[in-house]
DNA sequence: TCCATTTGGTTGTAAATACAACAGACTTGT
DNA sequence: ACAAGTCTGTTGTATTTACAACCAAATGGA
């Protein structure tokens, strides 16, 4: 576990936490890491588990078939992050979705249910790190509201409109810059990247917006 | 406190926690009652709060502001239910919401932070309540993911066919009933009811679907 | 520097949608 | 039983969108 420490340092699970306290918390939670190949299969459609995982080194990608057939990627999870948190903590027992890599990688694995209950010890960073899985949780949880509040819009102006809108305030300025490219930002709205580029070029002319590559600004 | 303990004991966040326990809970986790008339604020949006609430009676609404200034109802809280807890775990201090009662009603207030740290006795139900909120928060999760998965298709058609065959594998079975009546299933799906209703019949027609009223089936 | 690739903007057309207005079936309360 | 209100389906039209195809600018190696 040891040459995992650099690693596990930077997981957000384990904010606020020693290196030391990590030490004793990986035996705490019987956590165990397993290496990967590129291209491998970690957890399959329908796969019965209580652990979720961390991203230790490489990628991981969330895999969902819809009703066609259609495999389609639900998220990318990157090192430090999650993946199937989410389902172990809310009971459902049958993944509705699988997980494969997309590099080599190394995913460590913790039972979710040795994770509420106390350790004999009762030692101080359980509870942090209850903590930390709560707040990653409730996070989770804000940015797919936000997500909603944006693609419920009717219009693909008002979309962008309620967006950007949102990154101003959150950037705390009229002037800001989004992480995602046209095509990615269409992606996210839900809406078609050429009408979308074609609405951008509209609000320009409205004088509502101002924007140079990813550098936007409110008028 | 003990006039309440009948609603505490339907409280979600309380399952498995039985009624004398609920009460040692209570002072632990140093919640209080306060009773609202109709339309009484709770919450004001930018309000900065550590406290979270649970409807012990009545009924309050989640209202946020757009970037128009317009009101827009984002949630109804029901008996049981938990508001504001995405926003005490997420650790966001302002609140973008605000939070009114709609009817008479007594909401009960916890400080998140009393929620995540043992108490000095380290009794077992804390556990479970960490176990039980962790479980709530996940499933919210859940929900607002599957909400996406439905809204981001591009047509009415395959936002209908994905939201049926959700509730088909939900239900089990190729007949089932849906909560919703037409116009609540069209602002769930983000689209126009009237186009929605004509969608259903075109389905019925290409032999897709069989519906009656809130009973579908599909074909 | 050159070539291949990515990225963003433009346009035309067919398709889908929102919106409004209306009618029939069904509920509800008096 | 009646009136008022609600729910659902239907239709026509103006608006909006998706899609495809294309071009120009920027990017990134080799």
């Amino acid at each position: 576990m040891r040459k995992y420490l650099g690693a596990l340092k930077s997981v957000p699970l384990f904010d606020g936490i020693s290196e030391e306290d990590i030490q004793s918390l990986m035996t705490c939670l019987m956590a165990k890491v397993i290496h990967y190949e590129k291209n491998q299969s970690v957890l399959m459609y329908g796969d019965n588990t209580n652990h979720f995982g961390i991203v230790l080194s490489g990628n991981v990608q969330i895999i969902k078939e819809d009703y066609y057939g259609n495999r389609c990627i639900v998220a990318r999870i990157e090192e430090g992050m999650l993946f199937a948190e989410t389902f172990a903590f809310a009971g459902i027992k049958k993944l509705p979705v699988s997980v494969i890599t997309t590099t080599e990688s190394d995913l460590l694995f913790i039972d979710y249910r040795k994770l509420i209950t106390s350790c004999t010890e009762a030692c101080s960073f359980h509870s942090r790190i209850i903590y930390n899985m709560l707040h990653i949780v409730a996070m989770k949880n804000i940015i797919l509201s936000q997500k909603i509040e944006f693609t419920s819009k009717r219009t693909t102006r008002e979309k962008l409109l309620s967006y950007l809108w949102a990154e101003a305030q959150k950037a705390g300025c009229n002037t800001f810059t989004i992480p995602f490219n046209r095509q990615e930002l269409a992606d996210y709205l839900s809406v078609d990247r050429s009408a979308m580029s074609a609405e951008l070029c509209k609000l320009r002319d409205d004088k509502m917006i101002k924007f140079n590559k990813n550098l936007f600004e409110l008028l």
